[in-house]
DNA sequence: ACCTGAACACCGTTCAAGT
DNA sequence: ACCTGAACACCGTTCAAGT
């Protein structure tokens, strides 16, 4: 059976998932698909391009126009929809946020927030603002989120042997979650403060 | 001479400053320090708490009480400190970036901006949770802004052998900066946005 | 066209032993 | 207390040679 491009980003996406970015080399995946590390790069020229085909995958999809009938109700289910794609995968926010700076992604993901800002009323240049600053909220929200919620994962995992049934029982909240309260809603009021801050500026247009 | 804690650190600054985070190795540095690479681990336990050392020292001040008179005034200028620290060092806001998931800072950044949203008048929770948002926006843009400067310094390098003179007459403006926009503008607008949030916040409180 | 075998030039970390 | 020497268990990438 001869290995194909989208094989090789399969088992890169299932070592993401069960063993993380940190896990994912080369080697291992190479011997995941029964092959030698030097095939993989007859695939892809270096592992950066096939993090960035790994991104687009992961991203796949949160482009596609919002279904909300209000503006507001547009950024706000775009952002929950990249959000949501990102917490999907293990390490899946870091991976994206790297590749976002290593511009080896070709999702279009902002234009998305981009258009959504244009339908709100704004400018061509204020709206590619408000896309830059609602793409970056939302990175940066959720790497943290993310990297707080595997830390926590950790934490549960060595603070000792409880029985399994007890966690099925009990909502997945860890020691950090109650201090530092739901991601949720932390995610959610960010996005309203950048919402509101549109809504001030559409606000000064039509009054001025 | 005897190394001490603090040369270590030095020596590793030194090598980001110059080299960038993906030169900064634990063999390079202690090369660079005359020492095998085994002796750094008298002095740190492992390279991420170096590196939690690194980013400290790189967001040390930024949690100073801001000088304006004006709350907002006061998060704006708290938001330019901060990302002009991170800009301040070659890959300095991946590294704060990646030592904040990593949990390794003691950096007080975060509650410069919580204390400055209480200032402003909102209750401890929402004063909280617009931390966060300020926080992680600023994060997210620098970090972009901030790999698209060093990867125009790269094109610009790699396009070929220009005098130097020339640049310096002409602003260090590259290609992607005329398509993208002043990434300072970028930065002033979304935290716009999200100080104006915060201020819809206030007006809604008191009008009710 | 696609892959193997084998190498090159590295990593972070550990730890007995030295001073 | 602080460091060396030397190893362990890895990396990403290249490339002649095979099929």
């Amino acid at each position: 059976m001869q290995l194909r491009r989208g094989d090789v980003l399969d088992g890169a996406m299932a070592i993401l998932d069960e063993y993380g970015l940190g896990d994912l080399t080369m080697r291992k995946l190479a011997t995941s698909l029964g092959v030698q590390p030097g095939a993989l790069y007859w695939h892809f020229p270096n592992k950066q391009t096939l993090l960035g085909a790994m991104a687009d995958r992961i991203l796949d999809g949160v482009d596609a126009p919002p279904t909300a009938q209000t503006w507001d109700g547009a950024i706000t289910e775009l952002g929950y929809r990249f959000r949501g794609a990102l917490l999907a995968h293990r390490d899946g926010a870091e991976l994206v946020a790297a590749t976002y700076a290593s511009r080896l992604t070709t999702s279009r993901a902002r234009d998305a927030f981009v258009a959504a800002a244009l339908d709100a009323g704004l400018s061509r240049a204020h709206a590619e603002l408000t896309g830059y600053a609602l793409l970056h909220y939302v990175l940066g929200h959720t790497v943290d989120e993310q990297s707080r919620l595997q830390l926590a994962e950790l934490g549960a995992l060595t603070r000792g042997p409880i029985s399994p049934a007890v966690t099925t029982g009990t909502p997945a909240t860890s020691d950090d979650d109650l201090l530092d309260g739901d991601p949720a809603v932390r995610f959610e009021f960010g996005l309203t403060l950048l919402v509101d801050g549109v809504r001030r500026r559409l606000t000064e247009r039509t009054s001025s």
